[in-house]
DNA sequence: GGCGTCGAGCAT
DNA sequence: GATCATGCTCGACGCC
C-alpha cells in the first residue's frame, strides 16, 4: 500500500485487502466528500476492494474483536536432496517432504500436523503422512493444503530465502500452472522478488518478498535477527537458546541415504522436516512476536508486513499522517538531500574509573527525548525563525530559546503535533499497564504486554527520525534542540546532586557523580549502606525532578554494589532494587556482551567478574587470569 | 613501538 | 527507491 501525496485527477485503481485485527485500517476515503466504511466480513473480519481513491486514512479499531474466530498460523519446512551432496538447486534436485503444522492464534498445541513424502513411510504418531509417487503431486498437494487450511499466517524458518523461493522455481522447472495459486486472492500468483534492504540502524540485507495476498509470510529467522543479538542466528542455535531444544540429529550428508532407505528412514526423516516445522512455531510462541507485531502495526497504522520489510520510518511518518490529517495539517512531500552535517549529540560524563566497594546509586530520566520535545513543545509546527516572530509580534514570553539556539513557540500559542503524538503514545502505555496489572487471562496478557512495548518503542523513535537526515522529513532543528536540552539537563543534575548532598549541608559524606551517559548519572553518596544509599537516591530523583519542566522526570531505578567502572561505556556491577538480594550481576559494553571475539574469552571475563563482584575474590581472580 | 584511520559492536 | 540518531572503545591494519 502506498501513501498518496496529492490529489490526482487519474483515479488510482488499488486492490485491498486487509485484515483489519492487524492493521487498525477502517477507513477508505474514495474522494473528498464521500468516506466510505467497508463492509467488513465478520466470519473473518477481512476486506476486499477494488475502488479508486485518493486517501487512506487510519485509526485504530473500536470494535470488539473476540467474536471473531482466531486466525491460523501454519508453519512448514521442505527438504530436498541432490545428485552430488551439494547445496540442491530448483532446477534438477527435487523436493522430497513437506512438513506442515497448524495452530490457533493464542493456543501452543496445533490442532493439525501433516508430512507429505515421496514414496512410502511410516506412519507417525499424531500426524498425517501423506504418500506421494510424483513429485508434481507432492507439491500440489501442498499447494491444496495451503488453500484448504487457508491459514493467515505463514510462518517458518529462512522460508523467505530458501523454502518460497525453492519451492516456486521447482514449480517452474516442472511446469506446474497452478501451484503458485497460494494466496487469497484468485488471480494474484505467489512470486518471490528480490529486494535489498539497507539501512543504517539495521544494516544491508538482501532478501526475498514473496507476496500470499490475504496472507501474512512471517520469517522468524528476520524477526530474531531484529529482535534479538546472538552469536549464531542457525535454527538449532536459536531453539537452544530459547527452548533448550534441539533439532533432530540428522546430518545434512544423510538425507540422501535417508530418503533412499526404506519406510522407516523415511519417517526418521520427516519426523526431522516435522520437527523443523514446529520449533518455529514454538519460538514464536515463546517470543510472543506475533502479539508484538499485531500490536505494532496497530499503534502505528502500518500494514503488518511493513514491520519487517521495511525500517522504522515508515511506522513515524504514518503516525504524523494519521495525527496531520486529524489537524488538518499538510506534510510536504520533500526532496531528500544527502547532507554529511552531523549535529551535536549527547553528552557522556567523564568516568571517575576504578572499583567501588560501596553503592552507587543509579538514576535516569524516564524517556529523555520524548519528555523533552512534550516539556518545550518542539515540533515542526512551532518551528519559529526571527522573521515569523517579527511578523507575528510575538513576545518573549511567547516562545521558546533552545539551547542550540532554536526558536519554538510555547503551547499557549500552539501546541505541536509531535508532542500530542507523544503524548497519546505515553498515556496509551500508561493505560496498557494498569491493564496490564489487572488482567489475568494469559492470552490477553501477552497482547497487553506487546502494546506497551509498541507504544515504548515508537515513542522512542520519533527523535531519531527528525534527525533521520536522510529521511523523509528531516528537522534538524528539532534534534539538535532535543540533544542540547538533554547535554544541559545531565550536567545540571550533576550539580545540582553535589551542590545539595554534601558535608556543608550536614550529610555524612560528600556525594560525587562519578560517571553518566546520556540520561543517567551514578552517584556515589559515600554511605556503606544499601537501604540509606537508595533513600537518598529516591530523594535526590525528586529534587532534581522539580527543577524541571513537566512531564521530564528523574527516576531512582537501582544501585550497584559493588561497581566496576572500567571506561566510558564499559562496567559491571551487582544490580540492587532491593535490600536484601540482589537482582542479577549487570554488565555494559565488556567482552561478556560483545560477539566479536571467542567463546574463551567471554567465558574468561565472565569468569574473572563473578569472582570480583560476587565472591569478592580479587586475588582468585588475578590467579585464574594468570592461569590462562 | 607509537601514531593515525577505519569499522564493528556496543551504550544510550 | 529506500534507509531512526550520536558517542565511544577497541582491535586490526598500514606506515615509518
Amino acid at each position: 500500500m502506498t501513501y498518496p501525496t496529492y490529489e490526482s485527477n487519474i483515479p488510482v485503481v488499488m486492490r485491498f485487502m486487509i485484515d483489519l485485527r492487524m492493521t487498525g485500517m477502517c477507513w477508505i476515503q474514495v474522494d473528498k466528500r464521500s468516506c466510505v466504511q467497508p463492509q467488513i466480513n465478520a466470519s473473518n473480519c477481512q476486506i476486499e476492494y477494488e475502488v479508486s481513491y485518493k486517501s487512506i486514512y487510519c485509526h485504530p479499531p473500536e470494535q470488539e474483536w473476540s467474536r471473531i474466530p482466531p486466525l491460523r498460523i501454519m508453519s512448514f519446512d521442505i527438504e530436498c536432496i541432490s545428485e552430488s551432496n551439494a547445496f540442491p538447486e530448483a532446477e534438477k534436485d527435487p523436493v522430497i517432504q513437506i512438513a506442515c503444522v497448524l495452530v490457533k492464534f493464542g493456543q501452543s498445541e496445533p490442532y493439525s500436523r501433516c508430512v507429505f513424502t515421496l514414496n512410502s513411510c511410516s506412519p507417525i504418531s499424531g500426524t498425517t503422512v501423506k504418500s506421494f509417487d510424483c513429485e508434481r503431486k507432492l507439491l500440489m498437494a501442498f499447494t491444496e493444503f495451503v488453500n484448504l487450511s487457508d491459514p493467515d499466517f505463514v510462518l517458518g524458518y529462512n522460508i523467505l530465502n530458501f523454502d518460497f523461493p525453492y519451492l516456486l522455481d521447482r514449480a517452474k522447472s516442472l511446469n506446474l500452472d497452478e501451484f503458485d495459486l497460494l494466496g487469497r486472492l484468485n488471480n494474484f500468483r505467489t512470486r518471490a522478488k528480490d529486494t535489498i534492504f539497507s539501512s543504517k540502524a539495521y544494516g544491508t540485507r538482501e532478501s526475498k518478498l514473496v507476496n500470499l495476498d490475504g496472507r501474512i509470510v512471517l520469517d522468524l529467522i528476520q524477526v530474531i535477527q531484529r529482535d534479538y543479538k546472538l552469536r549464531s542466528y542457525s535454527l538449532n542455535a536459536v531453539s537452544s537458546h530459547f527452548l533448550n531444544e534441539q533439532k533432530e540429529d540428522v546430518a545434512h550428508s544423510m538425507i540422501p541415504d535417508l530418503f533412499r532407505g526404506n519406510d522407516d528412514t523415511r519417517k526418521r526423516l520427516a519426523l526431522y522436516c516435522l520437527k523443523d516445522a514446529i520449533l518455529p512455531l514454538k519460538i514464536s510462541d515463546h517470543i510472543m512476536c506475533l502479539y508484538n507485531y499485531i500490536e505494532m502495526a496497530r499503534v502505528t497504522g502500518v500494514p503488518f508486513n511493513y514491520l519487517l520489510a521495511r525500517g522504522q520510518q515508515v511506522k513515524v511518518i504514518s503516525q504524523l499522517y494519521r495525527k496531520a490529517k486529524e489537524d488538518s495539517y499538510f506534510i510536504p512531500a520533500l526532496k531528500v538531500e544527502a547532507s554529511d552535517e552531523q549535529y551535536e549529540g549527547a553528552t557522556v560524563i567523564e568516568p571517575d574509573k576504578g572499583f567501588y566497594n560501596v553503592p552507587i546509586a543509579t538514576l535516569d530520566f524516564a524517556s529523555l527525548y520524548p519528555s523533552i520535545m512534550m516539556a518545550h513543545n518542539l515540533c515542526y509546527t512551532t518551528l519559529l525563525d526571527p522573521k515569523t516572530i517579527s511578523a507575528y509580534n510575538l513576545k518573549e514570553s511567547d516562545y521558546t530559546i533552545t539551547p542550540s539556539g532554536d526558536y519554538f513557540v510555547k503551547p499557549h500559542i500552539k501546541k505541536g503535533v509531535l508532542p500530542i503524538i507523544l503524548e497519546d503514545l505515553i498515556s496509551a502505555r500508561k493505560r496498557a499497564k494498569a491493564e496490564l496489572k489487572k488482567e489475568t487471562d494469559s492470552a490477553k496478557k501477552a497482547c497487553l504486554d506487546g502494546r506497551q512495548l509498541a507504544l515504548k518503542i515508537s515513542a522512542n523513535s520519533v527523535y531519531g527520525f527528525t534527525g533521520a537526515t536522510v529521511g523523509k522529513l528531516p528537522c534538524i532543528q528539532i534534534s539538535q534542540s532535543v540533544t542540547a536540552f538533554g547535554r544541559q539537563m545531565i550536567e545540571l543534575t550533576k550539580e545540582e546532586v553535589e551542590k545539595r548532598y554534601n558535608v556543608m549541608n550536614g550529610y555524612l559524606h560528600d556525594a560525587k557523580v562519578i560517571y553518566g551517559d546520556t540520561d543517567s548519572v551514578m552517584i556515589k553518596f559515600g554511605s556503606n549502606s544499601l537501604e540509606e544509599v537508595m533513600n537518598l537516591g529516591r530523594e535526590a530523583s525528586t529534587f532534581v525532578t522539580s527543577k524541571f519542566i513537566k512531564p521530564i522526570s528523574l527516576e531512582f531505578e537501582k544501585c550497584y554494589y559493588p561497581y566496576l567502572l572500567i571506561n566510558k561505556k564499559r562496567y559491571a556491577g551487582l544490580y540492587w532494587t532491593k535490600c536484601d538480594q540482589y537482582d542479577k550481576m549487570d554488565t555494559k559494553g565488556l567482552e561478556t556482551v560483545r560477539r566479536d571475539n571467542c567463546r574463551l574469552v567471554q567465558t574468561l571475563v565472565d569468569k574473572c567478574l563473578r569472582m570480583i563482584l560476587i565472591d569478592r575474590d580479587v586475588e582468585g581472580a588475578k590467579e585464574y587470569w594468570i592461569f590462562f
